[in-house]
DNA sequence: TTTATGCTATTGTCTATGACATATGTGCTT
DNA sequence: AAGCACATATGTCATAGACAATAGCATAAA
């Protein structure tokens, strides 16, 4: 219906765009206007919520504040520069901590010149020479995951075009399909079997491929199912191929309250010999851990889990 | 908050779980009820509604339909039995199309029965094997084309699970992927210049794949965007790269007016010396060819295109 | 000091109905 | 056939009220 989705013109954005771009959904959009006054989005000739690019990226960094624990009530209605003061003192530590000075810290500068430089082929090759020199552990735990949240970082702070981001996205899907083919070549499929989708919400693709390439490396056997599977489905495909894991991805944007039904849900439709394993950047699953649930709060604890999960089945 | 989703014992479903499994929205399903009397879901104790799984998986096959391009009023208050009457109906033509036997067709049904049997160990061996005896070319054009219809079709008539056709399609994408690299690590860099994407409604990334492969396998220079990219972004994308031809894919499902309008307003955006080219099953390309837009009625027209192009830019 | 319990404010989501722009279909006219 | 007007179909938005689930906080108990 909204086939221009009505902003490109002069940047106003509708409801429905809005929830798209923000993650926000329309009903709290519109009691957060009622309450706190924050967004008062004008009205176009249709009387219909017309929302200026400002009024979005402040959305989009309160979103961010709630992400990282803050409620809507003390964030709502604070102005720009004061959620940007609370921004910075977030965001400081994880940059920090993702420029380990180990070497890695230089090789993800280039890259980021590249992605900067619009150099996409070049991005490409520095990326496939990272994994060939690294290995793909290292590569994807040290490099290509803290670059992708600098990504996400930027562009949720409308640093970066879209299409980089799609272009970013793009190359690093194939660098890393490389690696997971390269290395299931030359792999016995050995236990555990696992399967790997996220929910019907959840769009990003690369971190499932992140999980995978580090799961093969560690000689997993994979059964990607791509991303968004509806539950019942993804219960069908584990009563066919039997996993000894379901692994879930989720990216930051997702509503906490999807995650954890979704993950009860799906802990019900499965047999309680099958692991769930949820893991992402959704904070959710930090603050509030679902029971029956393996939460795997960063990538480089996958190597663990799965020898944790060796020992425990002989 | 639906903290048991509502379903537990009984498999009871809240709307917001039913948005979610079907990709209706909660108006929709609402305004549904109102008008055509279906779905009628019971209430729970506290007034909301509650959807049995009988009438979620209705939904589902209405959903489908509407994708294929029936009206809601014509098929929303329809019983279970009628629906399944116009689901098969609906696509009995091309099967048959599909099965030229040139030698190539046994390797058509190898694959479709690996698919059946649920291997898709081996189906993705499989594909791998033919890529490497038939050559990128042909092995897109004569199978995997040939394929993905069939299995878009069988996922139509509900034949195959959704999980299966997940799998059938992550299985491609990664075949695909590895042909690309291939192709492209030992090619020189050539023209045309080509920059790859979809518009935002449309998701589906495997037609996109193969037209990068073959594009690839002429040795044009593809800069893939991956899908759904805004039309702005795409018009921003090409003033950076500075692309010659703007390559987009349709699938069956995409509503022919966002198409041509967005066909026409993206050639409003680009230079003219840049040319779109727009392929894909869609059905209004072949039926009304929009004006300065090079429609790729069929894969196999590439590389004559391909070819056209080099002749008049010398 | 720590843990458990209860109260209160917060917050997201649901309900209901009405409105209406856009898409689609029909019929009439050229 | 092709163009145009009118009618119907359809999705989405609006308003405002309600309430269950959560989180924060204070008080009571261990």
């Amino acid at each position: 219906m909204d086939l221009s989705e009505g902003e490109s013109k002069n940047l106003h954005f509708s409801i429905a765009a809005v929830e798209r771009d923000t993650g926000i959904g329309k009903d709290t959009l519109r009691v957060w206007e009622r309450r706190y006054g924050f967004p008062q989005p004008g009205r176009d000739s249709f009387g219909e919520r017309s929302y200026p690019l400002a009024q979005v990226e402040k959305l989009r960094i309160i979103k961010r504040l709630l992400d990282a624990g803050h409620r809507p009530g003390q964030v709502v209605a604070l102005s720009v520069e004061q959620l940007q003061s609370i921004t910075e003192a977030l965001t400081a530590g994880p940059m920090a901590l993702a420029r380990g000075k180990d070497g890695v810290g230089q090789l993800l500068d280039e890259a980021m010149g590249l992605l900067r430089a619009q150099d996409i082929d070049g991005l490409r090759s520095h990326l496939h020479q990272t994994v060939a020199s690294l290995g793909v552990n290292r590569f994807v735990i040290e490099l290509l995951a803290p670059l992708t949240t600098m990504v996400g970082d930027a562009w949720m702070r409308a640093e970066i075009q879209v299409f980089e981001e799609h272009m970013f996205t793009e190359c690093a899907t194939g660098v890393l399909r490389q690696a997971i083919h390269q290395l299931s070549s030359h792999a016995l499929h050995r236990q555990p079997r696992v399967l790997l989708t996220t929910f019907p919400q959840e769009e990003h693709a690369v971190g499932l491929l992140m999980a995978e390439s580090l799961l093969t490396s560690q000689g997993c056997h994979c059964l990607p199912m791509g991303v968004k599977t509806p539950l019942s489905d993804i219960a069908k495909a584990a009563q066919v191929h039997r996993p000894d894991i379901v692994a879930l991805s989720f990216s930051v944007s997702q509503n906490p309250n999807h995650v954890l039904d979704g993950l009860a849900e799906l802990r019900r439709l499965l047999p309680a010999q099958i692991e769930i394993w949820a893991g992402g950047r959704a904070p959710v699953l930090q603050r509030r851990p679902p029971a029956g649930i393996t939460v795997i709060a960063d990538l480089a604890q996958i190597e663990a889990q799965v020898q944790r999960w060796r020992k425990r089945k002989p």
